[in-house]
DNA sequence: GTACAAGTTGAAGTTAACTTCAAGTCAATG
DNA sequence: CATTGACTTGAAGTTAACTTCAACTTGTAC
């Protein structure tokens, strides 16, 4: 089966636009051409762009993204290459969960403290609260927020 | 204590330009000035933009930041507001560390696939590898990748 | 009081990843 | 074979969040 490349955008409800960009920018160099010009996309280009789409969201740049295609194009000669280039990166998304769950926690924190400012109707009492009346799954992230240092785990 | 960009800058290892270009944009209304129209710092101010380093990482844009800073600089009457908008992007957070450990996932799966092809020399036999001979882990993801539909849980 | 590092401002430049536009071509339909 | 919607291209525009620059001022150290 062959795809236009607003079918195509359809099916990964994606804007045409951002393809025909991609194409332009080399990321897409498995795309084939009609007789009159036109990109003609394949099924198995599906899984590629759903590759080019997961990079992405990992935070990869497009010119690094292009690489990786680039390496794939090359065949099997690159395969120790793009295991290293996707562990990489696999690191770098456990690297970002990790900040992300840093920031969620500072976000219930700041949940808890206007919660509690609210019943009150005011955030003097919570914002000069003692460790002790503060649950403790907030005294660390307090502690980094108000620049304290806190016992460390040794 | 009292801080000049300079000093701030260090301690929250950021440029000095950050800093200045956060004033300009009105998130730093607190800062106040020297006769000679230094910004100084205080120490409570840190807390302040670790905050708005949260909310950054946490994915808002300058402009909403501003508003939160706003309405903290407004009182007790926007208690409530407050709470709504952290609430609201804790929310948004933990949607994106779902988001993700799904794009982790395919990573995952990518680092099997390039560890097996790289045994092989070819990524002929795992290209073509029957579900069966895949660890069951991998399934979902090959199946969301191919655009396979797949048995949903009901 | 002079040097000089560090501060100030407004304006312009940068970057990535698109999007929009204009002018024209292709392909399916009746 | 004419219409029309979808496609093509290169070029220019957009956005957010900074960074850099130039020209000038402040504050501290000697």
């Amino acid at each position: 089966m062959l795809y236009t490349v607003g079918e195509m955008a359809k099916k990964l409800d994606m804007p045409t636009s951002t393809l025909r960009y991609y194409d332009k920018e080399g990321l897409l160099p498995f795309v084939e051409r009609s007789g009159g010009g036109m990109r003609m996309f394949r099924d198995e280009d599906i899984e590629w762009l759903k590759v080019i789409g997961c990079l992405k969201k990992a935070g990869m740049k497009l010119t690094d993204i292009k690489r990786f295609i680039e390496m794939a194009m090359a065949g099997d000669e690159t395969i120790s290459q793009r295991l290293d280039l996707i562990a990489a990166q696999r690191k770098e998304v456990e690297a970002q969960i990790q900040a992300m769950n840093q920031t969620l926690a500072t976000l219930k924190f700041k949940e808890w403290y206007y919660t509690t400012a609210k019943q009150d109707g005011s955030t003097d009492r919570v914002r000069n609260m003692p460790s002790e009346q503060i649950p403790p799954e907030f005294w660390q992230v307090r502690a980094e927020l108000k620049g304290d240092t806190v016992n460390q785990s040794k």
